[in-house]
DNA sequence: TTGTACGCGTTATCAT
DNA sequence: ATGATAACGCGTACAA
C-alpha cells in the first residue's frame, strides 16, 4: 500500500498543499494543524518521495564528489587512482563530514568523455553542488562549470578570481611549506645531494611542491636537482633507474607524492641502497610502515572545510582555504594520524 | 536553456515516446530513426532527468550501503565506527566495484531511530537495493526489510532461509577458519596459554570466531580462556587490565577484531609486556605496523560479490557466499594486501 | 512502427 | 490560513 501526501491529506482532512507546508516547515501553518498532520505522518510512516521533491523543484541534500581520471579507461583509474592513492582517504573523510551534516554523497570518477554527467546532475538538481578533485589547471570542463553552475568546491586547483557573483570555493594544501619542510629535514639529516621527483606541473600542488623544494635548497645554498615524475608510478620508477644506471649521485629524495616515493623505495632497495632517506607526500598507508617519511595534509580539516561550504551560512563567495601539513617521520606520528579525529 | 526529451523530440520531428524508446534501448525503433535521434541527443548534450525517470517507474542505478550504528549519537558512530574501523575499507571497496559496473552508491549510517529512511529508499525506488553491514542477528528492522523489500545483501548476518521468493543474499567471512588458523599460529609459536577476547555474540562473526578459537584450543588439548569483548575498545581495555591486575597468566592473545587488539596492545606495552603475540581480525591500517598480526578477510572479493549480486544475471535467489581470509603475520603481507587489486 | 494520454508525488503559484 | 491547479520530465499501456 503506497503512502503519499494525498493519503496523509485525506486522513487529516486537509489538502496536499498543507501537508507539504508541514513537511517543509513553512511558518504559516497553525501549530494545531501541524501537530495533527505530524502525528498522522508518524503513524502512517509516511516519507516524502525524494525524486518527486527534486522534480518539483526542491533543493537536494546530495553533494557530488567528482574525481578526475585522466584517461578513458575507467577501470584503470578505479584501480590505480582510486584504490591505491590519495583519493581513497579523501572520499572517506568527505563521506563522514557529509553524513554528519545530513547530506548524502554521490561519488563518481570523471573524465573528458563523461563530464556531461556532472552537468546533468547540476541541471537536474540531483546535487546541491560538487566537490572536484584531481583536475588539471584550466581544465575546460571545470571552467565551464564555474561559469554555468554553482556552488563548486575545487580542491588543488589554481584559483582564478574572475567569476564575480557565483559561489566558487578553492581549497588547497600548504604544498609549498610542506615541501620546504620536508626538504629541509633531509638537509638537516646531513644530506648534501637531495633530489626532487616532481609532480604534475599542470596541478597547483605539483608546482607548489616543486617551488618549496627549490626554496629550501636555495636557502642552504644547494643546487636543485629536479626530475619530472608527473605523480606517476612509471615515471618515478624510470627516473630513479636512470639515475642509478648513469651513476648520478644523490643521498636524499623528496617525491611530490607517496605513490612515487613507494616506487623509488622499491628500486633503491632492490639495488642495495638502504640508507637513502625518502620523503613523499600524502601519507598513504603503505609508505611509512616501510620506513619512508611523508608530508601529511590535514585531510580531516580539508574534508570538513569542503563539506561545510555547502551550508553557506556566512554567504561568503569565492573563499580560498589553505590546509596545513605535518611531516610524518615515523610510525608513531603515522599511527596518530591514522585516527580520523 | 533546459533540454528535455520534448525538445529532442521536436527537433527530431518525432514524439517523446520515440525518444524515450531510443534512450531505453527498445528494439522496435528502426535504426535510421534511432541514429537520427541519438545524433540530436549528442548535439544537444541531452541527459535524461534521473528524478523524473525514477518517478515514472524506471529502475534506479543506485545501490544503498547501510551501516549499523548501535546508538543514537550519529557522530559517535561516524567517529568511532566509520572512521576508525573496518567499515571504512569496506565502503571504499564497494564504491569501487559499484562505479565499475556503473552503479552509484549511497552510503548511510542507520540505527533504530532512522531506519525508516531505508524503507523510504526502497519504496520510492531511489535505490535498486541495499547492502547491510553491522546489524545484529535477528534485527527487527532487517527482518522487516527481508519480508517486504528486495533485493537485499546481508554481510555478516545469520542466514535464515525462510523467505522463499525474494532475493536475499548473505555474505559471510570464513570467520571460523580464520580464527582457528590464528589461534593455531599462536600455539605453534609455542604459546601455552592463549586467551580470546571475543566479539559481539549477537553477530555471526562474533560467534564463529569464538568457535574457531575453541576448536583450535581443543585440537591441541588446551583449555579455552574466553573473555567477552563485544568488539569494543572499552571492553577490551577493561578486560586486559583486569587480567593483569589479577595476575592471570596468558602468553598469547587472539582478539575478534583489530579494534580490540589495538587496545590490548596498548595496555600490554604500557605494562612492559612486550613479548606477548597478539592477533586481531580485519587488518586495519594501524595494527600490523605496530607489530601485531591480523586475520584479513578478502575484502575486495567481499565487495565485488556484494555489488555483483545486483546484476542478478543468474537469477539465483538466496545465495550464501563465504569469503576467504589470510593471516597477516607482518609488514610484507600487510603491504601486499593494502593494494586493492 | 509510432503517437496519445495518463500517471508518478511533490512543490510553487495564485487565488481566496 | 488554506485549497486548487499547474508545472517538473519521463515511462508505458493502449491505440492506431
Amino acid at each position: 500500500m503506497k503512502i503519499n501526501s494525498t493519503k496523509v491529506a485525506q486522513i487529516a482532512g486537509v489538502s496536499r498543499s498543507t501537508v507539504s507546508r508541514v513537511i517543509n516547515n513553512y511558518s504559516n501553518v497553525p501549530s494545531e494543524t501541524r501537530e495533527k498532520i505530524l502525528k498522522i505522518i508518524d503513524e502512517l510512516g509516511y516519507i516524502p518521495n525524494t525524486s518527486a521533491q527534486v522534480l518539483a523543484g526542491k533543493k537536494s541534500r546530495t553533494i557530488g564528489l567528482f574525481i578526475y581520471g585522466d584517461n578513458n579507461d575507467k577501470s584503470k583509474i578505479l584501480d590505480n587512482g582510486l584504490s591505491f592513492g590519495y583519493y581513497l582517504d579523501f572520499i572517506n573523510r568527505v563521506l563522514k563530514e557529509a553524513l554528519k551534516l545530513d547530506y548524502q554523497l554521490l561519488v563518481d570518477v570523471i573524465n573528458d568523455n563523461n563530464f556531461s554527467k556532472v552537468e546533468s546532475l547540476y541541471v537536474n538538481r540531483d546535487i546541491i553542488g560538487g566537490i572536484f578533485i584531481g583536475f588539471k589547471e584550466g581544465d575546460e570542463n571545470i571552467q565551464k562549470i564555474i561559469k554555468q553552475h554553482s556552488p563548486i568546491v575545487l580542491v588543488d586547483y589554481l584559483s582564478n578570481p574572475n567569476c564575480e557573483n557565483k559561489e566558487v570555493y578553492y581549497i588547497n594544501t600548504e604544498d609549498f611549506n610542506g615541501a620546504k619542510e620536508a626538504t629541509e629535514h633531509l638537509i638537516n639529516l646531513g644530506k648534501k645531494r637531495v633530489i626532487h621527483i616532481s609532480g604534475d606541473r599542470c596541478k597547483l600542488s605539483g608546482k607548489e611542491r616543486e617551488k618549496g623544494y627549490i626554496e629550501a635548497m636555495k636557502k642552504f645554498g644547494m643546487t636543485p636537482m629536479i626530475y619530472n615524475g608527473n605523480y606517476s608510478d612509471e615515471k618515478a620508477t624510470e627516473i630513479i633507474m636512470n639515475l642509478l644506471e648513469k651513476n648520478i649521485e644523490f643521498d636524499g629524495v623528496f617525491c611530490a607524492n607517496d605513490n612515487m616515493s613507494y616506487c623509488v623505495n622499491n628500486v633503491l632497495k632492490e639495488n642495495g641502497k638502504e640508507n637513502i632517506p625518502i620523503i613523499g607526500f600524502d601519507n598513504l598507508r603503505n609508505t611509512i610502515p616501510l620506513g619512508l617519511m611523508s608530508v601529511a595534509p590535514d585531510i580531516n580539516n580539508l574534508a570538513k572545510t569542503a563539506v561545510e561550504l555547502f551550508q553557506n551560512d556566512k554567504g561568503e563567495k569565492q573563499k580560498v582555504t589553505f590546509i596545513k601539513t605535518t611531516l610524518i617521520k615515523g610510525l608513531k606520528e603515522y599511527i596518530k594520524e591514522s585516527y580520523l579525529d
